[in-house]
DNA sequence: TATTAAATGGGTGTTTTTCCCCTTTTTAAT
DNA sequence: ATTAAAAAGGGGAAAAACACCCATTTAATA
């Protein structure tokens, strides 16, 4: 078997090429290069030459992030297998990404061993998943069936209002509405988020990725 | 010269071994363990054959992070040299590191190259400071001076608190103090960061890299 | 030693937030 | 058309947050 060709997508030099030393090390494997974020990816793939069969992608990235790196990356070259690489332990990342059509998502934490594991799994199966996200996909999916919280196109506008130094009554002006209006959203998040204060919800807010920094 | 023996502090796993694979790749160095957070090397180094030439030291850790780590290896190991590895760009925790010892402050996006010549230097020199980091510490030596916006211990302590349900009265028990002298933390603080109400204090902590999510 | 600055805490009053229990209007579903 | 559910709005009260002004005790330092 000649060796497969590896790509690392990763914004820290450092890490990216620590991560490519290591790939190198393994017998199968071999970094064909490294780009810092999403946007270079794609500039390099236009050249044929540069197809690999695995892109290891991290997902918290500048320019263009590995989720949407993902989708671009799955459209137009299918054939490529892209494994998720994060320290995010974030349910709704890793659902996201796998959304986005990612094969794998290993955490950061992991032996190096698993990180091989995962390359010849993916090249022999097209996917690896490690118990860990398994778990998670499991729990998230059966949520989504029974108590999944959904949230409403106004009530994701009230929150992200919510994580300004507006008062309350600003906010209603805002939002064309009246105060108890507002009263009645916040009353109910609360509830259905089981938090106890405006902190809370700011803090779920960005949690979640609905307020971005 | 006989390779000098290295030893990486870094609590994901992956890259540290990444980092180890990418150290043991030079000519002159060689990784003799790695730990995943500060208790495990202090641990580590009690045993006399476990004394490395320098340390590659993560800043962020759980259980004990870079900063109190390198103290006490400073205080216990003065012979090691301790070289810290951090994606953080803020300045006061790579002054804060530097001031606990460590000889030197790599960003992980520099490259290879950049952290072989690192350890060259810091066994030749006992340090190494890229230019990046002698600007940051310029700049900061400047600022300090003028009208830099200086935290203290206490108050970080406090913004933590604050991006919490915990209503003021709770922080305060937490803190063994007066709700009254909190409220002096508060005010105190809205004026110097210029911000009206605590969300605007929890945003900014988030922003600034005081409370991780 | 005198002076300053920082840390801690008290008093009092206003505004905002939070909570609970309501009504009316609109929208969706049977 | 009828019913049900969701959205919008309300009253009133208690709790928390906010603002300002001031007192005491340390710690630093000129």
């Amino acid at each position: 078997m000649k060796a497969n060709k590896i790509v690392i997508v990763e914004d820290h030099i450092l890490l990216s090429q620590a991560i490519a030393s290591l790939v190198n090390s393994f017998k199968d494997f071999n970094v064909l290069y490294t780009c810092k974020n999403g946007k270079e990816l794609l500039t390099k793939l236009k050249t044929p030459h540069n197809i690999p069969d695995i892109i290891l992608m991290d997902v918290n990235m500048p320019i263009l992030n590995g989720i949407e790196t993902t989708e671009i990356v799955k459209n137009e070259y299918p054939e490529i297998n892209v494994i998720a690489l994060s320290v995010e332990e974030n349910d709704t990342t890793i659902i996201k990404m796998l959304k986005a059509g990612a094969k794998g998502y290993l955490l950061k934490d992991v032996e190096k061993d698993v990180l091989e594991l995962a390359l010849t799994e993916t090249i022999k199966n097209g996917y690896y998943h490690t118990k860990d996200v398994s778990n998670i996909l499991i729990n998230s999916l059966n949520d989504d069936n029974s108590s999944k919280i959904r949230l409403k196109d106004r009530e994701i506008e009230f929150i992200i209002h919510t994580c300004s130094e507006m008062t309350y009554k600003q906010i209603a002006e805002k939002m064309f509405l009246s105060p108890k209006t507002i009263d009645g959203y916040r009353d109910n998040l609360f509830q259905k988020l089981n938090i106890k204060n405006r902190i809370g919800l700011v803090l779920y807010a960005i949690k979640n990725g609905i307020y971005k920094l």
